[in-house]
DNA sequence: CAGTATCCAAAAAGATACTG
DNA sequence: CAGTATCTTTTTGGATACTG
């Protein structure tokens, strides 16, 4: 750290703001958020896995995928990483408990739009129907 | 439409799929947790808001992205478009019942993420300590 | 097994300009 | 104002190969 002066971002207070470019949350919920780091959070929420399950799990990942987004999950905390010793290697991922609290949130989200499902259907059905395929 | 026979994906039922491969929910998932899908229903949570305010809210946004990114969560559902007539155009967005569920999720999930930043920090630290910068 | 390294293709972000 | 069009630059993704 170091006493940087940044006239800084978002106070963590009352009224919160990842809107704000530079809050240093808004990276981490991208984190969370972004396009594999919700589905292998879902993915370990069952309990922990080693790498190859994970990636199974986690259907349409990449390898070099996979391994960016634990590295970055591992960063920020939400993942634990066990390297068993010996070898062929075993390393287990496993949520921390801040890992395991955000993905209970995560799940109830990603299960809320898997409920409503129906109409979110429905209102792609009545968009297209009123929407130019693409002129 | 047309009968697709689709072997298809993620049953709605009790354990629910979105981290299978062609699971129609999780494209629409991935709308809301996206890069900016997150933050434009985070800006539209305390009421709607034409374009360039929205723009202006959403820090860092391009234009082309938030008209792409708002016509998703139209398509979806998510959000409302209200053309105003008139001209110059007054066109307002405001999130619909279903998008107000969902974003209120995803404000827990934000907020959590907020109150937690400490550990986050930390765990970055401790990992930025005994992590090689790169070799 | 658990990754890293590479290379190529595809997609997304950015900047700028322009229209109803 | 609310976007679309276009072009360029960066990031991703995907496939393949290789190492401890």
């Amino acid at each position: 750290m170091s006493a940087t002066s940044t006239p800084n971002p978002c106070p963590s207070a009352p009224r919160f703001e990842v809107l704000a470019r530079g809050c240093v949350s808004r990276p981490v919920l991208e984190h969370i958020t972004g396009r594999w780091g919700a589905l292998t959070l879902l993915g370990l929420r069952e309990g922990p896995l080693r790498f190859s399950a994970l990636r199974r799990r986690v259907d349409g990942i990449a390898e070099k995928a996979l391994a960016q987004t634990l590295r970055a999950l591992e960063r920020d905390g939400f993942v634990h990483r066990d390297p068993g010793e010996g070898y062929p290697s075993r390393v287990e991922y496993r949520l921390t408990e801040l890992g395991a609290s955000t993905t209970a949130l995560l799940y109830a989200l990603a299960d809320h739009v898997e409920s409503r499902m129906p109409d979110v259907l429905a209102a792609q059905a009545a968009y297209d129907r009123t929407h130019p395929p693409r002129p």
